[in-house]
DNA sequence: GGGATAAAAATAAAGATTTTATAAAGATGG
DNA sequence: CCATCTTTATAAAATCTTTATTTTTATCCC
């Protein structure tokens, strides 16, 4: 399910862990050595659990490196169990703190939260701004006032609005929106494009903005 | 800096909250009585607490009502100690689970973790000094203020930003950034590195230096 | 060391090119 | 036939490139 790296330099607790989440269908990789630890290969895993305590290194410093590198959840979980620490850890980038003696059932709540969390903030947004999507009857609405729009037309909206912010050229839409055999003119979206702005134009609304040379993207 | 809603019916506490979260800048809506949650303007907070055991309504059944209508974190805090309590609560699409009750450094740290990870999540980052790449939304920022560039403009600060410290001849930054092929005339980098240099200069930064003879480097 | 000189870079502004917006006609499919 | 999608052509906007000029920097020679 998740690809967890578990780093430990205790091996019985890093088995427990192991077998815990195993047990949950994840993909466990176990190091109980963090020196050895080969950091270019660290964004492969899902999630990152780390002790602070550790021979030769410093779970801390660990714990910015791999910042510094990957952007997935980073849990401690430490038998310090004073708030500067956890203050601290937390301030270096980590997601949670979990204290040892933990118990399992919360270890697996909390790495279930994380993941979930994960997924979700990947996931659709059904709210942006004043637009809120109802996704089975495929419609948009703007202001709780639903906007009649055509499938392209919703499609890109949803689309965009999905992963506001970022930028797309009108290839990576058409492809997205209406699979990437399709050969259509890059105008085509220009022009759906266009058609949206003037129905949202009603509403003084225009959220999809033009960025020159690269595309369009969705913006509050 | 963000706009937090808390709900709890111990006005003590909820005063308290909303002090400390004051005082780190954000914009507290307090509310005692949580019958009275207008749950159709949920979506405008950026993060919530809830308590669980509230006079009138469950903190859980809440917690999934607002789960579904929302994607920001969602942090219980309550006296409900045990880990049966706190599973159930992550298990309903919460992110945390504070414990009252709680350090003040411990519930700042971790609203800080949840809201620094809705950042991170979405934005693909990439900071060198006061500069901050946002690399999906083709953006930089200066001390976290946007700065408009054009393409060329972007992706020149790009290449020299990703690549500090280290000198590129204007052939070098013409065939990186532009292609190979590209037989533009040198002095076309010269201007666009004057123009990058006068939008910086509003901020009194001025990162592009000139190795006389040879090039330019990005350098702090 | 200092002034003349040449080379490189900065600047400013005009011109060319590219990209997007718009409007309207044509194609497609139910 | 109708709504929708796609294309075409043209206009408008923004950006990129070039040219010409000025300023800065380094070098050479006395």
């Amino acid at each position: 399910m998740a690809r967890i790296l578990a780093v430990d330099d205790d091996v019985a607790i890093l088995d427990m862990i192991g077998a815990i989440l195993g047990k949950d269908g994840h993909e466990v990789t176990k190091t109980g050595d963090p020196t050895k630890l080969e950091l270019d290969k660290i964004n492969q895993y899902d999630l990152i659990l780390l002790d602070i305590m550790m021979p030769g290194i410093d779970g801390f410093e660990l714990c910015t490196k791999i910042r510094n590198l990957v952007d997935c959840p980073i849990l401690f979980i430490t038998a310090k169990t004073e708030e500067g620490s956890l203050v601290n850890g937390l301030a270096l980038g980590a997601d949670d703190y979990i204290c040892k003696p933990f118990g399992v059932m919360e270890l697996r709540a909390r790495i279930g939260a994380h993941l979930r969390r994960e997924k979700r903030e990947h996931f659709a947004r059904l709210a942006v701004g004043r637009i809120c999507f109802n996704l089975s009857e495929k419609m948009m609405m703007v202001d709780d006032e639903q906007i009649t729009l055509t499938k392209a037309e919703y499609e890109i909206c949803e689309f965009l609005a999905k992963n506001h912010g970022q930028v797309f050229s009108k290839e990576q839409i058409l492809e997205s929106v209406f699979g990437f055999d399709n050969e259509s003119n890059d105008n085509t979206i220009t022009t759906h494009i266009k058609n949206i702005r003037t129905k949202l134009s009603n509403y003084d609304y225009m959220p999809i903005k033009t960025v020159w040379g690269i595309g369009y993207k969705w913006t509050e």
